[in-house]
RNA sequence: GCGAAAGUGGCGGAACUGGCAGACGCGCUGGACUUAGGAUCCAGUAGCCGAAAGGCUGUGGGGGUUCGAAUCCCCCCUUUCGCACCA
């Protein structure tokens, strides 16, 4: 018998599929096709257990797949601009593009060594110019219709990384990749128009059933579509200015604008400057603004934070009433929403009703519940703000609306006479993509003092990132150092220009990638439409929960870009999502500097890489986070020891055969028990994997199944089960020819529906039993639904709810039989006891429940 | 604070639409084979009572619906995640 020996047969495995290129696809009309995808990978240097779980899962999905039949796509990239490389050159001197070349060749090295099944000729890395080029294509393309644009705006920035974030890339007040406290700027930036589409994204959530409810939710947040109006308040002239300016307030609740008793100001609203002069201490006014604006993100965080303000000392004219009431600058408003300005409600919005309370501004009911015992509210005894709908009051003409009619007549009022209109209004904001750092896309934009912005012609793309450089980690675009890519000619006046020295957001290249895939090596095109509309969009996404807003809104609004463009015909780009969990250490998550990583390398050499897939695998769900067990790992490998050793008995002893034809009336019942067996783990197996995704409950099916095989092998072979020495046991009955062939059909089976997980070890066991061909493209074994289904049935019988009994039925057996065997069954019998039967429900081949007095 | 998801043996987890709770694995216990075994094979392993047969209890807690609830409904507790003054 040989052992086991998983280097040997996994380098042999993974030499011949590299030879016959053996998961190169190309279209084919013919075929259903399948397109999985893993999240491509930040070439850090090693990727961990962490890491590599998620190539593992969609491996399982195209390698199965592929054997259902389909043509299957499953690529691997390398998402390779980006800060860690910059900063590590800013410390090491080597230069980004070097590091990062090795880092894909080992990384690349270790996916290869887990025998992930990639098409690895269509391999690409975003850092090459091949691959920007398209990005910058795409962005000329976008600033022709007005999608990306320039504008001077705050911007959130990160002090360690120097450079501008998205919103998207702000958590929890800090950077989403160093923590450090994000902290506000005044910049020219350049900006992707995300917001025109933002109410599709919103609406087309509804339709991807295939994505996790989470991610939808935390999508549908991030968005965040609010409808309300915005209502002009004029600001009362005072003495010295002549001019009219109104002030908008965007508010939701339109019907509570006659309780509205003043005015707030974000201290960021651009009225508050020239309030500033105006006032007769301009200081004080500016220093309070100030402390406000800074105190915004960072003071935030720790909870809290007291609401403040102060009176400018001027009016506004609430267009309702016509009332004038004060402006006061609120350090709770915000400047990036609505208009910056909001209407002041005491009554019915809590946040303005603190704010009231604190600065004795006057609070005025003017909606009060309405329903059974509702006591009306009265503004000098509330104890917080009424926020619910209500009847409206003290409103006149409005007097005795339900809030919602009220909101619908107000605004139209306000429409009519022309101080308010209706506005939907979003969270989500323009995506900010300019970087001022080095190891990115070069934006391709040419700044020409007579001609403005112009853009680069497509004929001059790629504009190459230089490559001399030097690397001093100060705040300023690296590339404006570097004269010879900066100093240019003007595309559209021949004159003396410069570039733009910013460079994209990485986030631009990984938004669009899985459509380079499906034609990597286009250089005319960033892909062709026909083979994007053969492959896309993709069937099956997996990656990081963390990705849920970021890289997920990001690829959905780039699917829309190339939609108008005419490149792709689909409105989404992935039908299925899975967001696989992490793998956690002592409790942790895997992180080097924590310095809890497991290597996948490691655990290869210790028990292969088969063990590997298939412990990581089996240990939990995918979406799950899973702590990480070497003991669960050896489990694994004892298992592929059982089936090696199954196996290699039923060659050398038992003398294996290929599966043929099974008269099912000649089998004894231990053989009619295994082939009910294999073809019941056939069924589950192939429903747990797809549609369903358990790989967990579909690995444990095939170690029952192996379990089976044990029993089988122990009680009706002369050798005894694998493993057994020595010892008189068992018949020789199970080598009749009829056992034979129901052993020979649950080893192909079993091989076979290894194939996804532990794919070297099947294919080796495979070569063994004697088959060609390879299990790559092998047919995915069938079943028979009777056969699983079985002959029989064990009922399990109920007395008042408890289980007193079994009765073992015909599996066709109809319900009035299956009642009166169990009525006749003696262990029910006892616990009847004579007394009077009340009720009998017969829940078909799953339970008889018996209801007595 | 708001929103979502989840609470099942010593541990990871199973239980598809309400129908035998604890599959499968880890760990542990015992046995076989052995010079030996931390290898392998076999068996046991939710708790309590019992020599056993068997009985009782049990899916975070409390109520409810139902012949029947881990699963559905209500209240509470805990954990995790997301959002965090969005007017």
């Amino acid at each position: 018998m040989t052992e086991y020996n998983p280097r040997a047969i996994e380098e042999k495995w993974q030499l011949r599929w590299a030879a016959s290129r053996a998961f190169e696809v190309v279209e084919d009309p013919s075929r259903p096709k399948f397109y999985a995808l893993e999240m491509f990978a930040y070439p850090s240097g090693h990727a961990h257990v962490g890491h590599v779980r998620n190539y593992m899962i969609g491996d399982v999905m195209a390698r199965v797949k592929r054997m259902r039949g389909y043509n299957v796509l499953h690529p691997f990239g390398w998402d390779a601009f980006g800060l860690p490389a910059e900063n590590a050159a800013i410390q090491s001197g080597i230069h980004p593009e070097t590091s990062t070349l090795a880092n894909i060749a080992h990384m690349k090295g270790q996916l290869q060594r887990l025998g992930i099944s990639y098409a690895w000729e269509r391999e690409l890395a975003t850092c090459l110019p091949e691959y920007y080029k398209w990005n910058q294509w795409l962005f000329l393309r976008m600033f022709e219709r007005d999608l990306a644009y320039r504008k001077r705006s705050t911007v959130n920035w990160c002090s360690s990384c120097q450079t501008v974030l998205a919103n998207e890339q702000v958590v929890d007040g800090g950077c989403w990749r160093c923590g450090t406290p994000v902290t506000t700027r005044e910049l020219e930036q350049w900006f992707l128009r995300i917001t025109a589409v933002a109410d599709e994204l919103l609406s087309a959530i509804d339709r991807l059933e295939d994505w996790p409810e989470k991610v939808l939710t935390m999508q549908r947040n991030w968005i965040g579509r609010s409808e309300g109006a915005r209502v002009r308040f004029p600001l009362v002239t005072g003495t010295m200015d002549g001019g009219s300016v109104d002030i908008e307030a965007f508010t939701t609740r339109i019907d509570t604008i006659f309780g509205a008793t003043f005015v707030l100001l974000a201290p960021e609203h651009p009225l508050v400057e020239r309030l500033a002069d105006e006032s007769n201490n301009p200081a004080g006014f500016r220093a309070s603004a100030d402390r406000f604006r800074r105190q915004d993100r960072t003071a935030r965080l720790t909870g809290d934070v007291e609401k403040e303000g102060f009176d400018t000392g001027r009016r506004a004219t609430n267009p309702f009433t016509g009332e004038q009431v004060p402006i006061w600058v609120a350090n709770f408003v915000l400047g990036d929403y609505g208009t910056g300005a909001v209407m002041g409600v005491p009554a019915h919005d809590q946040r303005d009703f603190e704010f009231a309370r604190k600065f004795g501004l006057p609070i005025r009911v003017v909606i009060q519940p309405d329903g059974d015992g509702a006591q009306p509210l009265d503004g000098s005894t509330l104890g917080e703000a009424f926020e619910q709908p209500g009847r409206v009051v003290n409103s006149g003409e409005f007097d005795g609306l339900w809030s919602t009619e009220a909101i619908s007549v107000m605004s139209e009022k306000a429409e009519r006479r022309g101080t308010g209109q209706r506005t939907v209004q979003f969270r989500l904001k323009d995506w900010g993509v300019s970087r001022q750092r080095y190891w990115g896309t070069p934006i391709p934009i040419v700044h020409c003092e007579s001609c403005g912005l112009v853009p680069v012609p497509d004929s001059e793309l790629p504009v190459i990132l230089p490559k001399v450089i030097e690397f001093t980690g100060r705040g300023d675009s690296p590339l404006a150092a570097v004269p010879d890519f900066v100093n240019t000619t003007c595309p559209a006046c021949g004159r003396p220009a410069r570039r733009e020295t910013d460079t994209m957001d990485t986030f631009v290249d990984s938004s669009w990638y899985f459509y380079r895939f499906c034609d990597p090596h286009n250089d005319s095109r960033p892909f062709d439409p026909a083979k994007a509309a053969y492959w896309c969009p993709v069937d099956f996404y997996s990656g990081g929960i963390e990705h849920a807003i970021l890289h997920l809104i990001y690829s959905r609004f780039f699917a829309r870009v190339y939609r108008e463009l005419g490149l792709v015909a689909h409105d989404e780009p992935f039908s299925r999502l899975l967001t696989q969990g992490m793998v956690l250490k002592d409790g942790r998550v895997m992180s080097k500097s924590k310095g809890n990583v497991v290597d996948p390398d490691d655990m290869i050499r210790k028990y292969g890489a088969d063990a590997l897939r298939l412990y990581v695998m089996f240990v939990a769900p995918p979406e799950k986070e899973v702590e990480w067990s070497d003991a669960g790992l050896e489990g694994a490998f004892r298992f592929l020891m059982r089936v090696w050793r199954f196996v290699q008995l039923w060659c050398d002893v038992l003398g294996h055969r290929p599966a043929g034809a099974i008269d099912g009336r000649t089998l004894s019942g231990p053989e009619r028990a295994l082939r009910r067996k294999t073809h019941e783990t056939i069924r589950r197996v192939t429903h747990d994997l797809d549609p369903r995704v358990h790989l967990n409950t579909a690995v444990s099916a095939l170690m029952e199944l192996v379990n089976e095989l044990y029993q089988f092998s122990e009680q009706h072979t002369r050798t005894g089960a694998p493993g057994r020495k020595g010892t008189d046991v068992g018949a020789a009955d199970g080598e009749r020819p009829e056992s034979l062939a129901v052993l020979a059909e649950a080893v192909d089976a079993l091989v076979l529906m290894l194939a996804p997980f532990t794919p070297h070890v099947a294919e080796e066991l495979w070569e063994r039993l004697g088959r060609e061909g390879g299990l790559v493209h092998a047919p995915w074994p069938t079943f028979d639904p009777d056969i699983a289904r079985g002959e029989e049935v064990v009922v399990p019988v109920q007395v008042n709810g408890k289980v007193r009994g079994r009765v073992a039925v015909p599996i066709d057996a109809s319900d009035a039989d299956i009642e009166r065997r169990a009525l006749a069954e003696p262990s029910v019998v006892q616990h009847v006891g004579g007394r009077t039967v009340r009720k009998i429900i017969v829940a078909k081949g799953r339970l008889v429940s018996i209801v007595v007095q």
